[in-house]
DNA sequence: TTGCTCCTCACGTCACGTGAGGTGGC
DNA sequence: TTGCTCCTCACGTCACGTGAGGTGGC
């Protein structure tokens, strides 16, 4: 009844598209007449609506060859997991037009929201430029790779400060860069800051260390590459949370 | 800072993306340290991100680069309108998982609800094997195409049965099959269906004639395929509704 | 007759993926 | 020292798109 170009617009696709399926197997070759044309049934058509729901829910085209071949029921459950996978997808993609629209609404160039007023508590409290360039960094990195998470552990990190054992400590870190790392300063305060962390969170809750978040263990790296010292007390920090 | 695979890791993508994407110019190349590795800072993170919700969103590399260098005020429109595009594709998207949710649920391959006991009435009316064939494929082929349409089409076409003038006026068309397209038969059969489709219908309101569906003009197209009288029959009601 | 559609190769394209073969960092 | 990461080509892949060069249908 139908050629392929008539096919190829009833449900939409191009007549290339169609060809490709006969080459890969997806749809069968239909008979040609007298003059060598495909010429296509309505159920063709139907079968091609199904390939095309498939494809356009991303399934790779070798795989949906392989449904064709298998058992209804097989089949069945597999439709189920690529509509499950799709619904993964569209949320995934409703994310991603969220992050446009803030992209089009505001300059995201300048600083996270609260890590300007961060950054200036910081300053106030006699930290070096170098760590406030650094917590820059990290929370610009932060905000931009978990933006959920972001401001609660902004918020948990400027508590910490208000505590002046916990500043002490910091305030030391950063004053820490340009030691030796043997000397015996770097063991006292990574005591210290075990000690610290430990009161704070609960075991097997200390943030940046959860599953869901690899991002400080990457500051740290960085962190670490600057300074011989700051690596050291990173493992001595590690070794005395693990024991 | 960030080495590039602890960038990649950070933001979620491969390190060959990375690469790709400073041989492209989406992301300049950064500072190299002393072997030659690569150096990122927040800031490429940032930027990173951004490329990645618009590649996301569909849109093609080299048009990324082109917002780069494009204004503020450009930038922003442009994501506006990419935004735009990426709803439209999610609700393409929410289509098609309700298509793959239909297939996983219920056995495609038979005929659409209400098409069967359509094609017992044309078999009690009299209508030829022929005619039942081409509306069985026809209606498989508008249920397949045009799903949310469809429903109302077949209640239409089931009416216009209801009246034995419509109805005698099919059973002459599928009769006319096998006539010489000279028949005068034919040309009186046309007049009859001009005259009784401009009492059903409004004017410029004719059914498969609108601009939304092409399907009824490829399977007329099709039926007319298959013989010389009903290709003439329907030159003259085509002739007839436009005058 | 003229424009449109069909046919089969063959090559192009887009956004990466995958080694190959070699070097640097913890 | 050993496994991991980095480097630069070069080629592969997936799902088509795009001619090339030719023929059939209204």
């Amino acid at each position: 009844m139908l050629t392929i170009g008539q096919l190829a617009r009833a449900v939409g696709v191009s007549v290339k598209t169609i060809r490709v399926y006969h080459a890969k197997g997806l749809l069968p070759e239909p008979e040609r007449d007298f003059s060598g044309y495909r010429r296509y049934t309505a159920q063709d058509a139907v079968e091609l609506v199904k390939i095309r729901a498939l494809a356009e829910a991303g399934v790779p085209l070798a795989r949906i060859r392989e449904f064709r071949s298998g058992s209804d029921a097989e089949l069945r459950a597999a439709l189920g997991r690529v509509a499950d996978d799709l619904a993964r997808r569209i949320s995934g993609l409703q994310r991603t037009q969220e992050r446009l629209r803030q992209l089009a609404a505001g300059d995201a160039d300048q600083l996270p929201p609260g890590v300007r007023e961060h950054l200036d508590r910081l300053r106030r409290f006699g930290f070096s430029d170098r760590w406030l360039t650094l917590q820059a960094d990290l929370w610009t990195l932060v905000f931009a790779t978990h933006p959920s998470a972001a401001p609660g552990l902004l918020r948990d990190q400027g508590e910490s400060l208000d505590d002046p054992l916990q500043r002490q400590i910091f305030l030391d870190y950063d004053a820490a860069y340009e030691l030796d790392a043997e000397d015996p300063i770097i063991d006292d305060l990574a005591r210290r800051a075990v000690r610290a962390t430990q009161e704070r969170y609960d075991p097997g809750n200390l943030p940046g260390q959860d599953a869901s978040s690899d991002i400080p263990a990457l500051i740290q790296q960085a962190v670490n590459a600057s300074s011989p010292a700051w690596r050291r007390i990173d493992t001595l920090i590690r070794r005395g949370l693990r024991s």
